[in-house]
DNA sequence: GCACCAGTTGCAACTGGTTCGCATCTATTG
DNA sequence: CAATAGATGCGAACCAGTTGCAACTGGTGC
């Protein structure tokens, strides 16, 4: 499945007028086989073990040409490192487990709603939200 | 008020044992007297400004004491530097209008109560919760 | 008032995550 | 297969924030 998934990114991407080079495919097979939400730097080791040649710098230009693309998704939880995550999946929103630093998803078509009333009222549209719920087990 | 509010602060931090400095007398005033929400740089700015003799290390140090006190409040929005708010308003979410910079606070208690219902049903109870709205004017 | 000392400060050096300049390389087009 | 716009690797730079250390100072006890 995450095979397939690399192929149709790259064939996406090809249309959009990016190149795809050697150190963009791998990357893009990391991403799609990716089951969590990994930094930068994670990305960057499990593409060199995967066997390619990619440095950090070009992990993290790809990442940000990736995600201008709309592929995948920066996230940024409380002051670690950003992570990532491809963005076929529908919008949700993410549930943090402080004790054990899990990432979980989660979506509520009525918080959404509620939000963009709140900004209706005020005179504002929403361009872009973030929802996070530090939580733990009871 | 802000004067009054500073004053009351002090009292509440060395209630606490928290050693009243020259220092942070200085940013307990700015604090209490901004009405927006500033960096540390800015905060900075604002008690040389004021006169008083203060370096950006100790301003650093100096937020991280109060936000333990419960003083103030740490805001991390999307790749800026982190702003900081006196915490004496009761909870409150925020709006930031794309264009402007401009920072808005609300409060929904729906929205409150949706979020800890999703929190419970997976089984978790929520610890702390970050909520922002990237909006545009219409 | 005054001495004492744990806690605080300023400075400059350091950190960790991320970006950038530049010379070299390469995917794509004709 | 040549041409070239765009991508890469390297190390240096950057930025917000932190830290080690020696000098200072609030608050208490006398």
């Amino acid at each position: 499945m995450s095979e397939g998934r690399a192929k149709e990114l790259e064939d996406a991407l090809r249309g959009a007028g990016v190149r795809l080079t050697r150190q963009r495919a791998a990357l893009l097979r990391v991403i799609a086989a990716a089951e969590d939400h990994p930094d930068a730097a994670e990305l960057h080791a499990r593409a060199v073990t995967a066997g390619a040649g990619v440095s950090l710098a070009t992990v993290y230009r790809t990442l940000t040409t990736l995600q201008a693309q709309g592929v995948i998704e920066k996230l940024e939880f409380q002051g670690e490192p950003a992570r990532w995550e491809a963005a076929d999946a529908p919008h949700h929103d993410h549930m943090i487990d402080v004790d054990s630093g899990e990432v979980m998803e989660f979506h509520s078509e009525r918080i959404e709603k509620l939000q963009a009333e709140i900004a209706a009222e005020l005179g504002y549209e929403i361009v872009h939200h973030r929802l996070e719920l530090y939580v733990r087990r009871r």
